[in-house]
DNA sequence: CATAACTTGTTGGCTGACAAACAATTGTGA
DNA sequence: TCACAATTGTTTGTCAGCCAACAAGTTATG
């Protein structure tokens, strides 16, 4: 006998079906597509089995949200482990965002447009992404703080400017590429903001050097 | 006799009332949470004239982005008109931006809040604003272009790069402002991307006096 | 009195939520 | 191993709430 029953199995497939579904939907066109109907729809289910698992659309962002985090929380954990110094691991840190919206387009979308839905009326989501947003910049000015400390950023570098600025980049490249995904050249913007931050926060950048791709 | 009747008058009135409180709606929670009957209440009129004065909900949306991008445009124009060099005329709008915003945050909020509603279902919001996006990409794109050939912006700078993060630095400052307006300092992240561009794209910075503010 | 400005009544469409029914799976006792 | 009950998974029916839109009516202006 398995060690998953096959009524697990059942239920994990469309769970993730849902799940996947939601994404989809949320990527192209933000919650207000995300309909019980549409998520049945495309998941190949009844528009009923999605409060059945759930609870309320509130349940199934939640769950949304902590899978796509899990996710990419699970790929971050490497760059950010080693210990580089602090100008490394800001640079490793977009690098990693640059890679994990590659790879996984479906979910880094819906995410993104969750951001910007935060906007909206929901308040829970609103205090949810702001927290969220809060912590990275902590992180960011952290990494710019240490990298003075280290040697590898530049003195006179303001850490709390330096880290609205990133997530400001980080946000703008998404918004655009959402807005219009042929428009943008998302990987020649995250090589650009490398390079800026390398040249700009950088303490031994070359001016002539950065530019070099 | 008034040049304007009483009734033009009272008619303009109202409908600049319904506008103001539309941008305020809008502003604070998008567009979903700007219903007739929230407009109707805040402007102190009944929920039934904004159609009887737009037309539609779209119409009023297309009215008031008419306003708005109208006073805009207005202030935008002179800083744009004096035939700068390609960099100052970057930097010029960037600080024409900034001094819109903190002069009159309420139509401003509620422009940017409408670019990210534009994430979401209506797709002519959605055209519209990738078109304006575009264009804004392709003015930035031309000033460099023009300051490269001015000498007043690096010779290897990569205009549309340069294009493409200017204007993620201004939606992403913008974004994390609407999300959580006590948490930004609106002023001073202007005053790193100026400073930044000045660093990074200027010809003739230095890099130790570009941080002075 | 005529026309413009404005309000209130009403309707139809859409959505989230829940409940009741139906179907598949699993456990249990003989 | 087999029948049958309990449980879990899934679907369909339905309802209440919200909203944009329109229409008919009311008040102000000319």
């Amino acid at each position: 006998m398995p060690t998953t029953s096959r009524q697990a199995e059942r239920s994990h497939r469309s769970s993730e079906a849902l799940l996947d579904a939601a994404a989809e939907l949320i990527s192209e066109g933000g919650l207000g597509s995300m309909t019980f109907a549409a998520i049945g729809d495309r998941a190949g289910y009844s528009r009923g089995l999605v409060t059945a698992r759930f609870g309320s659309k509130a349940g199934l962002v939640d769950a949304l949200v902590r899978r796509v985090w899990g996710r990419l929380r699970e790929a971050r954990a490497v760059p950010l482990a080693h210990g580089e110094h602090g100008l490394d691991e800001l640079v490793g840190l977009i690098a990693a965002i640059r890679d994990q919206t590659s790879e996984n387009p479906r979910d880094v979308g819906a995410l993104l447009a969750l951001m910007f839905e935060a906007l909206g009326t929901d308040p829970e989501l609103r205090t949810r992404m702001a927290s969220f947003h809060e912590n990275m910049r902590a992180d960011i000015a952290d990494a710019l703080a240490r990298g003075i400390a280290d040697g590898s950023v530049r003195a006179d570098v303001d850490p709390t400017a330096g880290a609205v600025l990133v997530v400001a980049a980080l946000r703008g490249f998404a918004y655009q590429w959402l807005l219009d995904r042929d428009a943008i050249a998302l990987e020649q913007a995250y090589a650009e903001l490398i390079d800026l931050v390398r040249e700009r926060y950088g303490a031994d950048a070359e001016r002539t050097a950065s530019v070099a791709r």
